[in-house]
DNA sequence: ATAAATATGTCAATAAAATAACAATATCAT
DNA sequence: ATGATATTGTTATTTTATTGACATATTTAT
């Protein structure tokens, strides 16, 4: 039950969280770090050091429930309450991740919707109205908790100029450039990044 | 001019260049890693140790040339030559990143589709058309650098199975599910993980 | 031309993360 | 019930990553 928690715990939290649910699905009901270690390609070591940040979950000769476990894990993160949650941008990828959520994930309410493009300005997603900036600017004020930016860099600048001052408490940036915000947390995300990476290794074998 | 490069290095490489070529595009032609790790939010120290993994890149008295460094940037991560791209997905997500590689990475050549949509089967998207599964396990054989599957779980796993045996050396996989090919280098796009790690600090803040 | 300032590449020191070790406790089989 | 086995939580050790230090070279200002 230690107490500082660095980022790369925090990282591999939903993973956890991810195979502790495919595991309670197929029916499992107890593991032990070692064979999730196993199932992971982690060490039984990592798993319980990472655990006991936030307690004692398991038990000696026993192991760790499954169920019991993923609830755990799902209070560590906060996915056992509901966000409201709105978009800058709602084009192809701001649509999909809208559509997963929605489908997949209940714990975000989309709330609010925001798009530059006149033609979009009035139509509805999931039920909610997509508004022009300005309208949009009003709506942000309260009742917003994450802001997720699946809009041009330009615009996610923009955006961030208007955030602190609200509710929201964290920005979940697709746009390409870093957002630093004072008081909210940002995760960018920059898959490009990623397919880059993935070219070095195409291109450096072993 | 050190020989192992550890992942950590690997995943800072396309932040070194985004950076550079935003300074390139703003027509600033040095800088030294002291500069660049204020404007990065990293340290000097850890700019000038990653690089020199690569070989010297700078001068003393003067620092690096920002177009020489991010060309080498570029060389490093294979991001000079051109990339045969084919999609198994062609949903709001495939799409996305369809119309973003089109029109902002030139180096991706889209060269196949598929997607198992009967009403999606026949139709183009940037001019390829989309083909059933059927017919594009045989597309996949030959000609195929990089595969992006932004299609569900299921079908991924189904997929990673026809992958051995062709000429695809990297997988950019969306599907929610970890893909492990041997020989094939895989990237796991979670980006739900991502939104739960923000939840967590937004339920933790400091 | 010279001195002061700048800034690299690399080695050394420090900090952080991952792994291993193990005492303590529970379970399981007989 | 008892002993053998399993498995945790936690501390110790090792490994990896980051930061700091500095000799060396280059640039800039005078």
């Amino acid at each position: 039950m230690n107490n500082y928690v660095s980022d790369a715990v925090v990282r591999r939290l939903p993973r956890y969280r991810r195979y502790l649910k495919k595991l309670k699905d197929q029916g499992i009901q107890r593991i032990s770090s070692k064979d999730l270690g196993n199932i992971m390609d982690v060490t039984a070591s990592q798993i319980r050091q990472d655990l006991n940040h936030f307690g004692g979950f398991g038990q000696q000769g026993y192991g760790y429930g499954v169920e019991e476990l993923e609830g755990k894990l799902e209070e560590i993160m906060g996915l056992d309450r509901t966000y409201n949650i709105a978009f800058v941008g709602c084009g192809r990828l701001g649509r999909a991740i809208i559509n997963y959520l929605v489908g997949n994930e209940p714990i975000y309410k989309v709330v609010g919707l925001c798009d530059n493009r006149p033609d979009m300005i009035g139509t509805e997603i999931a039920g909610i109205t997509i508004q022009s900036k300005e309208d949009f600017k009003k709506r942000m004020q309260r009742g917003i908790d994450i802001l997720v930016i699946t809009a041009p860099a330009v615009i996610a600048e923009e955006v961030a100029e208007d955030v602190a001052g609200t509710e929201i408490k964290g920005v979940w940036n697709f746009g390409h450039t870093e957002l630093n915000i004072k008081g909210v947390k940002v995760i960018n995300v920059h898959l490009s990044d990623s397919l880059h990476a993935l070219c070095y290794y195409i291109n450096h074998p072993d």
